[in-house]
DNA sequence: AGCGTAAGCAAGTAGGTACTTGCATACGCA
DNA sequence: TGCGTATGCAAGTACCTACTTGCTTACGCT
């Protein structure tokens, strides 16, 4: 039963590598160790084992998460940004491969989209919660303003790699992204309230 | 001659579709309604062809451009935002299968790169062009901000298609957008000079 | 000591893949 | 009329693919 662990960890590279197609039985049983034959006597057949890989992703997961009472803006998003990118840049090959192979394997759809919703919910019921608590601007397009957000989240962890100079530096980059977002939902400052609805005094900005 | 051409468009369907292992030359050659062996005896061989596709579309292209001259930045970035919007979508399907490849095929770079350095340096020397005129602040992350709105132009065009909650409607996207984008270099109202942006007039108070 | 279970190994099946070869057909141009 | 060029067709090569079968080894538990 150890096998099982070693031909998944084994699936997961070889299919982050190569994609669904390029991941053969044959290679993915070299790198776990393995003979071709016990992956199939584990696992039944390809697809089988590569939802497998794709199905513990799903499961398990300690996903990032921001405060339900909200006291530092610009510090918990940041924080909230960072974790996320991070954990995006993780599964970028597996993500992409999943992307481009979803015309063929629908049954992966989940795997693909879990990450984003997640991120765009989780950003978006704060902003509700900033709004109710006076920390962001009340007439904000809450949904576009997490829209963008996630975006540049995922933008970034998964395109960094292959145009990695119109990013800013991986340290700064979490806490730029946030100063320029918290200018959208209307709380330029990092620990001031923000005049309500009344968007037309932007505060000086910071930097 | 005229098979070269009709080779060419159905590499280019089949591509996107399958990616390039699944593209294979006999069914790019049934697309194409033409005996395989034309294909090699054009091309040479898969990697060829598939290397022309790809270079017709980082050849002759009229992208879209923001004016030299900025008058109404709202609707100038609309109107960029929703065509470049258009133009990306369009290519998704070779985009993301390009990206997940990218590790395997390395010449295939300059084509998953182009599209976003494009958008990504239009705007921010429009961003800058603003500034200059003092139709946006002068206190602004010029690149962050480019880069989130490039981000939500990608993310939109490629993701869109299996995400679509989470995006709004494709007829207001890019000038919600463009809206909030407005917001982060300074810019709220649509046509007016915004208070800190002090480029050509130096304004006493910033910081 | 005996037995079940996990695993390896060698070989084979049936099909797909890129690419080649040899030959036949059609069309345009001199 | 003749010839080059583009294309089709049938067949073949050499290799890879998922997956199977039959047999062997090794370990753990009762």
């Amino acid at each position: 039963m150890i096998s099982r662990e070693r031909i998944l960890e084994a699936a997961r590279r070889v299919y982050a590598k190569h994609g669904f197609r390029g991941a053969t039985t044959r290679l993915i049983a070299i790198e776990a160790g393995v003979n071709e034959v016990t992956l199939f006597r584990t696992f039944g057949s390809k697809s089988a084992l590569l939802e497998a890989v794709l199905g513990q992703h799903n499961a398990a997961e300690a996903k990032p998460a921001l405060p339900a009472e909200p006291v530092d803006p610009s510090a918990e998003l940041t924080a909230f940004v960072a974790t996320s990118m991070e954990r995006v840049r993780e599964m970028r090959p597996l993500l992409v491969h999943t992307m481009g192979e979803l015309d063929e394997r629908p049954e992966a759809a989940e795997f693909a989209c879990r990450g984003r919703h997640d991120v765009h919910d989780t950003i978006t019921s704060y902003i509700r919660r900033l709004q109710a608590r006076g920390l962001a601007a009340s007439d904000i397009d809450v949904d576009v303003a997490a829209v963008m957000l996630t975006a540049v989240v995922m933008s970034d962890a998964m395109a960094r790699h292959f145009v990695p100079d119109v990013y800013p530096p991986l340290g700064e980059a979490a806490e730029r992204y946030v100063h320029s977002f918290l200018r959208i939902i209307g709380a330029p400052a990092s620990n001031g309230v923000v005049p309500g609805s009344a968007a037309l005094t932007p505060s000086p900005a910071t930097r």
